[in-house]
DNA sequence: CGGCACATTGATACCGATCAATCGGGGTGG
DNA sequence: CCACCCCGATTGATCGGTATCAATGTGCCG
């Protein structure tokens, strides 16, 4: 993704519909998928998208010629695996108004190494139907603990932007511990 | 893991565990988490176990001198993966019967592609408790939806081992689409 | 100006958590 | 060898968080 927002989702045969990852600029959609036969789920722009696409043979070139672009794509892959596991995690054990700030301090976080925050704002161009398929509730409720959030003051969400009123707040809310991110720079070889 | 089950989980402030992986035997644990600095969740074996190690120098060596060893890993890695945008999906969208059932035609089937299953039952060491935590639920709760499977017909647990009484029926509980574990031939090169 | 998607709020139902008690079996110490 | 104990399994009663159903508000776009 060079530009905009898309998210892994998969439709059950309900028709209900669970998101499983928010792919921002720079985030890699698939280095290998072409080992595997058969897509197993859909991916999907939410917004006017700038995509590049890399030829098998230019990616393998590129692979084995530069081992330190290698070694980068597989720590993204590594923080994205991080990423799933905390996914997880929040569906499993938290509660909805932690779910809710759990993502919104990741998806901040992640903005933000890329350069795409603004003091204490950032774009965030998902409706709430969006955010309830990505966390496993209903857009309803979502827009209840949103209410929750924004009369505690930790946070706000109006008209594709967030604002993180008290980030302290937020955090303790979410549990938030960002090591599953990996900012920190990664081991020297 | 050459033996023996493990897992992979992460212990919140509140004290809730939530597991976020099985590994059987033929499952890998970490090929490049070298590369990052820290580990963010814990390993933990629930069988007696064998496990190799490789050293850091050798898997290179290896990855780079047989390209089809690297690209099995490689696959093998892209299946971690789909199972665990299943796990999410499962959480977010599916009843705790649905839930429960889908981890069992998951577990059976990859029990079965390493040869670890007898003919309609395997050997499941995982307790109630275990069960709970990787599926975000109550170990009472579980047990429950234990007792109307069984009651249904579809499978039975008992100490240490899984029995599908109706597959079909399993499979229908679960919505179960077995496609994200690609056990069907990888694409050729 | 009309329509449509999204946001918001209220009332009610239900699934699964929680609290509590009992049971069963295997290992351990006396 | 037996009694005890402890952990996991099981069952019941109750509570609470989210889903569900329904209606209304709001802003954007054609």
């Amino acid at each position: 993704m060079l530009e905009g927002w898309a998210c892994r989702y998969k439709i059950l045969p309900s028709g209900t519909r669970q998101i499983m990852a928010f792919l921002m600029p720079g985030d890699a959609c698939d280095l290998h998928i072409k080992l595997l036969a058969e897509m197993d789920h859909s991916i999907q722009t939410l917004t006017p998208a700038m995509v590049a696409t890399v030829s098998r043979a230019d990616m393998q070139a590129l692979m084995s010629g530069h081992p330190n672009v290698a070694r980068a794509m597989y720590s993204a892959q590594l923080v994205d695996e991080g990423i799933m596991r905390a996914w997880i995690v929040s569906m499993g054990r938290r509660s909805s108004v932690e779910r809710v700030a759990h993502l919104i301090c990741e998806l901040y976080l992640r903005a933000r190494t890329i350069g795409l925050t603004g003091d204490d704002e950032f774009a965030l161009p998902l409706s709430q139907l969006l955010l309830a398929d990505a966390l496993g509730m209903t857009a309803v409720h979502i827009n209840r603990v949103l209410k929750e959030l924004r009369l505690a003051g930790a946070m706000a969400l109006a008209r594709g932007s967030a604002t993180i009123l008290d980030p302290v707040k937020l955090i303790q809310i979410a549990g938030f511990n960002e090591n599953y991110l990996h900012r920190r720079l990664r081991k020297a070889l």
